[in-house]
Formats: structure tokens, sequence, C-alpha cells
RNA sequence: GGGCGGUUAGCUCAGUUGGUUAGAGCAUCUGGUUUACACCCAGAGGGUCGGGGGUUCGAGUCCCUCACCGCCCACCA
């Protein structure tokens, strides 16, 4: 047995028993003679490498931990790793920024390449300055900052207590990643779930990348609607309104409602455009709505989505004005074909949208062709989550996965499988259905980047060297991970690249969401560990943001899907966010933030926790950083645990001892309530509420059944005297392995004061861990003495003198069970109240209460 | 426009299938205590449960409706 010091404190707990999990691998992942029922399993969310850890994190990962530290206290062989998301755009900037340095994958891969490290890389900050490596290089330079930024999150998790087995660490970068993520899209190819389509994609054009759906997000931005004036074939003029007359060189179609009785005889005539003087066709449709603007829409290809869909469903003509670049291509579209036209076009050719409106505004000014006034607007424009200015639409070929959306039977066995799967809360499900339910188009996983997965395809090239996309090469599964764009396809030589006759490479990469879709994948050791994979798989549990439920929690489920055919996981945990005192959600910007790291300096790992605890899952939680109360109860409560412990361990103690005392049988079957209650919450997820009740019970326990029987504990040796010991020493086992999930600091420390091993691998505890040869005593008796104990006190304070001032008589009323009670514990009683004659009187019907007493000795 | 969650004491939140007088912690106030713990102990005050209507013997809890806050989705000319 430790000695346990004079005045325990939590400072340095968190070094010392790191140190101490870290040597005995308390929380390692055994998976020696285990089956799958034996194991928990967890789906940890890799965190982004090239961010900083925030408040949030700790606060989810702790839900997560709380429920992980239960499982393995209830003998489960805990699989809980750890995942670095240092995949994407975040980083590929960080690497560009910090090395000076850009990526080229047409350059051939230089084994010898040193970064460089020189201040000089620092001013590269313009693309034209920096070193152009390939796309080997750069990806090595990735790995080697983020892998900085991950020893750092490490530290932080292990100071917060995270019980993760660091051995099981996984990097979305690592060529195992790109291994697996190669490997389930070429087998996605090969089950027809992957394919190419030439379609019009929406397009950030500063990133100059394709956006899938689930990143976009809507701003208001402002705007203002122009009335333009068309010609009709019989010479009127038809107005219309737009917010983007610079498209107008773009405009294949006018369409109105069906039903719009101001249009109906015009259907099926044809419009001339101003400017241009383009001949589109008016046609109905039942998208156009009859109180926007004029009632007529100009389609352009592409303005908005709902152009396209108008586009694809009336079969119109393409007219492409702007390019990757967000700006007017030089040539212009088919169907301009008067001289003034052109030389109108060549006026905004090569402008960004911008200045192309206002040159076009001018021209219909001067034609006057613009009607009434410009009305400014705000309205809600598309944007890529991670960009700043607003998406445009421009046809481009791009790999898909399908989704649900064209396939109603995938579709459905999504929905299926949102149905089956466990949601906490359960609320949280309705969201993924509507996600699934709105789905409108697959899923769009190439991008135009560097950095990321290469998609593992090649085309072969015709004779004129023309690319032949419809008849990808496809690489062995056992040739994985590859670069298409330094290693060489089957059948070919290296000479042929680039070649006519020969082959070419895709350039472009995955989403980084093709990678995190995996997580269970790469974390079980799909194809790579089937004996892992096994007793792993399908996963126990997937904590997650309700943020990225429509991407991450979706995508994960539909490749899971398309692969096994069955859910990922059982459980999903939604964390809910942090909201600071004004109700809005914490942001850098509003300068609120506090570190992580700052935190836990200040309160300590496990009062941070309790913070944490105490939200319920899907729950936000407000954070106020001047006003940190719920981490000071938490400090608190771990100190007032080494304390107890301290004093509960100073009685003498005789190991052979039975709990023969009513009282001290009657708080044990107390605290077995509190252990269903707990236990049953943590099977619901319910840390909060497993918290909850056994603070509370804990803190009685102190304040009445501690005080209680100190006299009798520190009394001579003597059948009361080691019966009162006996259930304290009961009682403190039982809550610390209670505690533990919540502060494992200050419950590892005490535990170790008169147990041997880890209190984070002792068993969880049971009901019939306090079942005594007298099973006949209930909580009622407990729950009597503490009434009378709030009469006795109570009327000392009433008379404002000390709770040990002696009292020469007191009598207490009180039913006939109560007194019966009280009788069992008479002498505690007289004891805690310092009472010289203490009279029980049974009175029917009465409440327990004080009905004379004498203070004057 | 559709949907989800929320609105309970000054603050942060519990309130299980409708059932005595609506709870806790913090904060406030009044006392006490210095051989487990002042990061302690005892006690007090404080609420028309967002508004309105309904069902019921009985509603914080069920139904309708409105308001406000947060979030998700939507075809945003």
């Amino acid at each position: 047995m430790a000695n346990i010091p004079d005045k325990p404190k939590l400072e340095g707990l968190e070094e010392k028993w790191n140190e101490v999990w870290e040597q005995d691998n308390t929380y390692a992942f055994d998976p020696e003679g285990a089956t799958r029922e034996d194991v928990y399993s967890i789906d940890t969310p890799p965190p982004t490498a090239s961010g900083s850890l925030h408040v949030g994190h700790v606060f989810s990962y702790t839900h997560t931990d709380t429920q992980a530290r239960y499982q393995r206290m209830l003998g489960k062989r805990v699989f809980y790793p750890m995942g670095w998301d240092d995949n994407g755009l975040p980083t590929e900037r960080r690497v560009q920024n910090y090395y000076g340095v850009r990526c080229d994958p047409s350059l051939p891969y230089d084994s010898g390449f040193m970064p460089p490290v020189d201040d000089q890389a620092k001013k590269r900050s313009r693309i034209e300055d920096q070193v152009p490596v390939s796309r080997k290089n750069f990806t090595h330079l990735c790995e080697e900052l983020t892998l900085e930024d991950e020893k750092q999150f490490e530290s932080l998790w292990r100071t917060l207590g995270l019980s993760v087995d660091w051995k099981q660490t996984y990097r979305t970068i690592s060529d195992d990643s790109i291994k697996t993520s190669q490997l389930a899209f070429v087998r996605n190819i090969k089950r027809g779930e992957a394919y190419q389509a030439e379609a019009p994609t929406l397009w950030d054009v500063t990133f100059r990348t394709a956006v899938a759906q689930a990143e976009l997000e809507d701003r208001e931005q402002a705007g203002a609607y122009h009335t333009l004036e068309f010609t009709l074939a019989d010479g009127e003029s038809l107005l219309i309104d737009t917010t983007r007359p610079e498209l107008l060189a773009a405009c294949v179609a006018v369409v109105a409602h069906p039903d719009d009785e101001r249009y109906k005889s015009l259907f099926g005539t044809s419009v001339r455009t101003p400017l241009f003087d383009v001949d589109v066709p008016f046609i109905a449709h039942p998208l156009a709505q009859p109180d926007k603007g004029t009632g007529v829409a100009m389609v352009c290809t592409f303005g908005d989505v709902t152009d396209v869909i108008w586009w694809r469903e009336l079969r119109l003509t393409t007219r492409p004005v702007l390019g990757f670049d967000g700006r007017f291509l030089n040539d212009p579209p088919a169907g301009l074909e008067s001289s003034d036209a052109r030389e109108l076009y060549s006026k905004i050719a090569g402008k960004t949208v911008f200045s192309g409106r206002q040159t076009i505004v001018e021209a219909l000014k001067a034609a006057q062709k613009l009607k009434g006034e410009i009305r400014s607007i705000t309205h809600p424009v598309k944007f890529f989550e991670k960009g700043d200015k607003p998406l445009e639409i421009v046809s481009t070929r791009q790999w898909y996965i399908k989704n649900g959306a064209h396939d109603e039977a995938l579709r459905e066995r999504l929905l299926e499988h949102g149905k089956d799967l466990n949601w906490h809360p359960d609320f949280m499900r309705v969201r993924y259905q509507n996600w699934v339910e709105g789905l409108s188009g697959d899923w769009l996983i190439s991008r135009q980047r560097f950095f990321g997965v290469p998609l593992p395809v090649w085309y072969p090239l015709d004779e004129t060297g023309n690319p032949v996309f419809d008849n990808p090469i496809v690489p062995e599964e056992s040739a994985l991970p590859i670069d298409p764009s330094t290693d060489t396809p089957n059948g070919y030589f290296e000479e042929q690249r680039d070649h006519p006759g020969g082959f070419t490479a895709e350039v472009d990469v995955m989403d980084t969401w093709a990678t995190s879709s995996l997580t269970p994948m790469l974390a079980g050791g799909w194809e790579r560990d089937p004996k892992l994979f096994e007793l792993t798989f399908p996963f126990d549990l997937r904590p997650q943001g309700q943020d990225i439920i429509r991407t991450w929690l979706f995508s994960t489920l539909l490749r899971s899907e398309l692969e096994t055919g069955q859910l990922p996981w059982k459980h999903t945990g939604i964390s809910g966010w942090i909201l600071d005192p004004d109700r809005k959600k914490m942001s850098k910007s509003k300068g609120n933030v506090v570190t992580p790291a700052a935190m836990l300096e200040q309160h300590g790992a496990d009062a941070v926790r309790y913070w944490a605890s105490s939200s319920k899952l899907g729950v936000d939680a407000s954070f106020d950083p001047q006003q940190p109360t719920q981490m000071k109860i938490g400090r608190r409560l771990a100190i007032k645990v080494l304390n107890a412990s301290k004093f509960t361990l100073s009685f003498d103690y005789d190991p052979t001892a039975t709990i023969s005392e009513a009282i001290d049988l009657s708080m044990l079957a107390s605290l077995k309530e509190v252990i269903s209650t707990a236990t049953t919450a943590f099977d619901h997820y319910d840390h909060a509420k497993a918290l909850e009740v056994t603070e509370t019970s804990f803190w009685e326990f102190c304040d009445d059944y501690l005080e209680l029987v100190k006299e009798r504990a520190r009394g001579e040796a003597s059948e009361e005297q080691a019966s009162a010991v006996a259930a304290l020493r009961s009682a403190l086992s039982i809550y610390l392995r209670l505690l533990a999930p919540f502060i494992p600091y200050a419950t590892e420390e005490t535990w170790s004061w008169f147990q041997s091993g880890s209190v984070h691998t002792a068993q969880w505890p049971t009901a019939e861990m306090l079942n005594f040869d007298d099973d006949k005593v209930t909580a009622d008796i407990y729950e009597s003495v503490s009434e009378a104990l709030i009469g006795i006190r109570g009327t000392k304070t009433s008379a404002k003198v000390s709770q040990r001032t002696p009292i020469k008589f007191l009598q207490l009323k009180g039913d006939k069970k109560q007194i019966e009670h009280l009788l069992l514990v008479k002498s505690d009683l007289q004891n805690v109240g310092a009472i010289e004659t203490l009279d029980l009187v049974e009175e029917e019907g009465s409440i327990l209460k004080v009905s004379t007493v004498d203070l004057e000795m």
C-alpha cells in the first residue's frame, strides 16, 4: 500500500499517472484470444492535423472517453485508436506557405529533394516564386510537417486523459491510407459504383476545383435585379429580370410557368436576346415561378443550379462563357454570329464576372435595353464552405460515386441503415434521413488538387494523342498504392507516357471525404489485418459532431454499404456544440477562444473532464471562460475524492471483519441503486446521468454517512467499529470505480493507496458486489437517518451554535417505521449530534421532526 | 418554404410512462468550523415551468397555436 500524502493534491497527477499507464499498457488493445463479443471498438474521429484543437474537441472526445473507460471496466477489450486527418486543403496550403514550394504533378519524383529551409521559403508566398516539386515530394513534405502537429495533439490528449491505445494510430495521408482509399475506389469502379461523367459541376474559382454537394453552404449576398428587354418574334418586347446580366451571352432559352396566362401563347416561339442577337426558344417549365420578376427566367449555361435542371430536362444547347479561373473564356460561345455580338464579347473576354457585368450593363444602357431601375437585393448564393468567392458552374469531366441520388434501391438501403443505427440522441437520425432523402446528385469525388489520394487510373491515348476517357486503365489491386503520374500501367512503357498510342495519367485526386469515409477500414485493418477487422468491424461506436452528419457519417455509411452491405457501426454518439455566453458558436474571429492547453493547465484534467461530462450527447453546452463554474465544481469533487479517501483509509481496518450494523448495510443498499442507475445510464450512452447520480450520492456519503460513523470508526476495536470501517472501504471502492470514467486521475491516485492494479481495469461495480448475509436491510434506514440529521443540524443552525455544541436532551418524533430505523442507529446519532439523551418517539402519521430540544448542559 | 432541437430560480441545467408542496449546483444572504477537506460544513430566500387555447379529477409533462433562439434542408431567375 502506497503512502498517503498529508495534504493530497491534484497537481502532478497527470504526469505521474500517464507515465504509469504508458509503462503498464493500461489501455493497450489485446486481441489475443478475443472474439468479436469481447471487443468494444470505437471509430474515433481523426482531428485535422493542420488545424488546432479547440474547446469543442475536448468536450466531445471526453464524452467518448467516458464510454471507453466504462466499457473497459465492464471487461471489454476496448479498441480505441486515434487517427490524424492530415489529408486535404488545410495541410496543402500550410505546406505551401511553410516551405515555399508548390506542387506540379507533371514533374517526376526527386528522391534527393530537400525542402528549402532558409528564410527565403517564407517569402515565397506568391505562387510564381514557389519552387515546383513533384506530387510525391510535396506529399512527403506534408507528412513531415503534420507529424509535428500530431505530436502536440497527442500530448494534449494524453494530458486530458483519453484512454486511447497510442499504438493504434493512423494517418489519412499514409501509404496505408492511400492504398485503402485506392483499393476501395478500384472496387467501386469494378462494381460500377464509381463512374466518370462530363457534366455541369459546381466549381470554386479560387481553388480551381470541383466541389461536392456536401461541401456547399449558402451565404447571403448583395445582388441586383436588372430588367432586360428581349425581342419577340413579332417584334414586341419581352421583359426579363435577372441578377446575372453578364451571362447574357450564355443565354440558351427563356422559360415561364406552363399555366402562366401572360405567356401561354408564346411557348414554342423564339425570342431574340438583346446585344448578342441570338434566337433562343421560349419554353414552359413548372419550375419557373410566375411571381418572380416578370415570371420569365433567362436560362444560361450556367448561372445557377436551376439553370442546370432546365438545361438537362429541356435538352438545351450549351453556350459556356466562364472558364476554370472564373473569367470569361477568350472565344465567344457558339451562336454569337453577328460581328457586333462578337465585338462586344471580345470586350468581356478574359474579364472577371464582376467587371464583365459592368461592361454588359453599360452596353445594355447604351442600347436602351436595360429597363427601369437596377434594384438591389440580398439573396442566398452558393459557396464552397472553405471558399470566399461564389461558386460558378462549369462543364467538366469528373468522377462520381453512386450515393442513392439516382438509384432508388440504394437510397432505400441507406435509409434502412439509418433506421437500424442507434443514434444518441435519437433525434439526430432525422438529420440523416433529411439528407439522404434530399440527395440530388451522385457524390462527386474528384478534386483538381494535388495533395490527396491520386485517383488510381490512367487513360489510353488514341493515334491523335487524345485520351480515351471511356476506357480507363485500372491497376491491379496488388499494385496499390500507385501514383499514376509516376507509375506506369501494366502493358505500357514509361516512354509511352503522353505520346499518341500510349497512355496518360489521371491528374485529379480524391475528395478528402473519400478517405475519411473509410476510417473504420483504416483503423480496423480492412484487407490488411483480417483478424483485426474481424474483431472490430462493424464498430461499436462512431462519435462525431452534428455538423458532419451529411459528410462524414453519411459517406462512411455509404462506403460500408457498398463494400460490405452492412452498417459500419452499431451506435453513433453525436456531441453538441460549445457556445459562448451569447449563445453563439465559439469562433476565433470573436476572440473568445480559450486553448485547451490553457484550460488543462489552469483547472486540471479532472476538472475539465467533469465540465465536459456533465453535458449530455447532442446538447449544446455553454462555456464562459470568465466564469468556469462547472470546472470549479469538478475540481472540488476531485479534491473531495482525495480527502475523503485519505480519511476513510486512516481508520484501523480488519480485513476479516463482517459488515454487521444495520446502518452500514443500509448505506451499501442505497449504493446498489446508484450502481444500477449509473450502469443503465451508461448503457444508454447517457454519461451525464451516470455522473450526476454518482456525484450526488458520493457527496451525501461524505456529508452524512462519513460524519455519522466517524466516531465509531475511530473508536476501540469492536464488532461495530470493524463494521463501519469495512463498510466505508467497500463504499469507497465502489465510488472510485463509478467516478473513474470521469475523473481518472484523482480516482487512480486514491485507488493506489489501498488497491493493487489500475482502477481503470478494475471491474465495473455491480449490485452483487454488495450482497451480504443480511440482505433484508434496505436503503430506507439510510434515508431516515438523513432526515434525522437535517433535523438535528437545523436545530443547531437556527440556534446559531456550532454543530459540535452538546445537546442535553433532544426528542425526535416520526412514524413507526422511521423510529424503528433510528433506534438501530441511535448511538451513531448521539455521537454525531453530541446528544446526551436522545428520545425517539413514535407518532402516527408524523413527519420526522425535532419536537423538543434542550441545549443547556 | 419544409424539418429538427430549445425556451423551467439571477446563471448553468435535471425533471423518466401526466399524480402530494416543481429539484440540483453555482451565485446571494445567515451562521458554523481550524486533528479528512475553507477547494469545508449547516441553513435561508428565490420560479405564473416562453404566451394563448384545449384534453383530463389532475398538465412543466399530452394535443393545437403563436413568439423568440439555435441548427439542418430547399429550384436562390
